[in-house]
DNA sequence: GTATTTGCAAACGTTTTGCGGCTAC
DNA sequence: GTAGCCGCAAAACGTTTGCAAATAC
């Protein structure tokens, strides 16, 4: 028998938190942040929801370089931007049907590909221009 | 002053043990298979020389579904194909320049690309088949 | 000789879970 | 009325760390 999915006014919370967002908070955030509307909930409600939500396809999970999960609203097709040095995610959105490529390329093999997840970790532009300035200041001594 | 890097046999162990396997495995597995070869190594230096040999570039991070991280000591460029059923990680070693392309589209927003984490998830060909199989099965009945 | 690496065990932060009560439908 | 959801607190999990001893060079 199939099983009912409910509403609940933590769910409705949590999900539009994560809507209105382009953060990819964790889900530590989430809970902080639920807590301003509703200050009874519980971290494990919010963990409970962002588990649910996420193998429902309503969010996605977001892996970075620390060991910690992200979770990112936005489900249009994009890539995420990893800054090494300030840590911050970028969305990336593409221009072109390289994605599609890719994934006739995986499909060769026989696998059925569901999603992808692509990520590109390195400098971003703000960052590469503040230590750009840094070694400009340096090289002056 | 550079800090020096001395060889240890156990870290040559977890080296070997890596560029050995195709199979991606995690902390808990190369300890497992180390103590084989050295039963009084710790967990503690398997994770020690895991993170060293990772931020040499010496062997690659792999994150997952599940919340461990997966270890890989093919350096090769090539992407991951995660199965949704039996969990297994191939992986896909790229026949177009598709990744490129990818990179350069990330770049034209003025960040600096390092290196890419690019991970597919889905149904693999031996899952796919299996099911297939238990579905005729079932409306048989 | 000394700086790096180790084994051990305790500690850490994140995530999951068991429970009894509450709530949506 | 009942299945699904909640808050709470404890437990589990993967990983990191402090320390004194061992080791590489």
């Amino acid at each position: 028998m199939a099983v009912k999915i409910r509403q609940s006014k933590q769910r409705d919370a949590i999900l539009a938190i994560l809507r209105q967002s382009t953060a990819h908070p964790t889900a530590e955030d989430v809970y902080k942040q639920a807590r301003e509307e509703l200050p009874d909930i519980s971290l494990g409600t919010v963990y409970r929801n962002l588990n649910f939500l996420a193998d429902h396809n309503l969010i996605r999970r977001v892996k970075t370089k620390d060991n910690t999960v992200h979770f990112d609203g936005n489900m249009t097709p994009h890539y995420h931007f990893v800054c090494e040095n300030c840590g911050q995610i970028y969305d990336i959105f593409p221009t072109t049907d390289a994605t599609a490529k890719l994934i006739s390329e995986v499909e060769m093999t026989g696998h059925k590909v569901h999603y992808s997840s692509i990520n590109f970790v390195g400098l971003c532009a703000e960052c590469a221009n503040t230590l750009e300035v840094q070694e400009h200041e340096l090289k002056e001594h």
